[in-house]
DNA sequence: GTCTATAGACCGATAGAC
DNA sequence: GTCTATCGGTCTATAGAC
């Protein structure tokens, strides 16, 4: 297929994507904030202003809607990823990483699937584009804990996946909304908290009283 | 109430006791293994091999089921924070329940609960046996967390409601469902890790070698 | 014979699919 | 906008204990 001759990108081709752009963003806020089995598909279709029929044109399942979403975040993080140098020393990365994802789930634009659904896995780990980014991801990280390991700043007694696991599962964790749910503390505030107990544990540890502390509001 | 006198428990009263019990141990596996908007009734009944109109004889709704399971894992709860003592080291006390609760989720027995499913959550705050082991076990454990970061232990840079959030996170915690998944450690190794990650953190510290180290399978 | 508990059909609503 | 499957919840007829 030539495309190159005719610039013809054909209106509805971008309309279609335009919606899709729209149906995903909806997906991606109701998963976020219901997650996958809350989440009815009349409401996307609702939310999008859109007949439900409309939805099944664009995506054959539910669970395809939820893949979409989960692609459309992981291309994000890759974005992310690639805006990091690896010139800069890797639990700096790391680190930034991290915070960008606890970030986007306090801005409830982190979409959360249940881990034990089959149905919904089975579609992720057929999604090409999703595993893809999945993949790209974790060799980047991977190879940024391995790098810190090796200079010291990521403890070496921890098995590389075990760091990667820890870091991935801050997408998801509870304390951040229940922190939230308190209502005594800022999203920024809960963000270097719970970076302080992720990066430095809930031990005492002697540490320099230069660094920044997590910040304690009474 | 003299029970001294009359040992009338009734066979039947008995037998009911025994019946439940069994309903909440299977209300309890599936609530661990698929979670609550998965679990069926019908299944329950099934697991139970009694008929499903029978449940409703003992619970008025599948809201009432979970409910009765979390109860039974919170009596577990303050049955085991009991048995620890005042007087150890109130950050081995906080280890020890944290260990416990996640050799409880690896071995397939901490049931699961949606955070954002307010039917439940509602079935769940009305419950009064619940919210009072609730608050019984927050009290010991933010007792203790007190005292250890008084005595040094833990971070006294962090609220103690984090640091109490961050434990009970663990009873949930994805990554030792990941890490199981992954075939190559242990229960007992993935716990250790995991604690390690919980209480020394990510980073790299100055450690006694002689300190039990995160056992790391090659 | 009466009473209780059970089994299994049944209902209504909801949600996914087309 | 319709179809159908599923699931939470109910109803009724029966079996068995006393």
């Amino acid at each position: 297929m030539h495309t190159s001759v005719a610039p013809r990108v054909s209106f509805k081709a971008q309309m279609l994507k335009v919606r899709e752009d729209a149906i995903i963003q909806a997906v991606n806020r109701l998963l976020a904030e219901k997650g996958f089995d809350a989440m009815t598909v009349d409401e996307v279709a609702a939310r999008v202003g859109i007949a439900k029929a409309s939805l099944y044109k664009h995506f054959p399942s539910k669970e395809d809607l939820a893949a979409a979403a989960m692609v459309r975040v992981m291309r994000q993080a890759q974005a992310y990823c690639a805006g990091l140098s690896d010139d800069d020393p890797p639990l700096e990365n790391l680190r930034a990483v991290t915070r960008w994802t606890m970030q986007l789930k306090l801005a409830g634009d982190m979409p959360s699937l249940p881990s034990q659904n089959s149905s919904l896995r089975s579609a992720l780990m057929a999604n090409r584009e999703y595993m893809d980014g999945l993949i790209e991801v974790s060799d980047r990280l991977g190879a940024w804990i391995e790098a810190a390991q090796a200079d010291g700043s990521i403890s070496n007694r921890l098995p590389a996946i075990a760091v990667l696991y820890t870091l991935y599962a801050r997408a998801c964790d509870p304390v951040l909304e229940f922190l939230k749910m308190g209502g005594q503390y800022q999203d920024d505030e809960i963000i270097e908290l719970v970076m302080s107990t992720c990066f430095d544990g809930l031990n005492a540890r002697s540490q320099a009283p230069d660094e920044t502390p997590a910040r304690a509001v009474h």
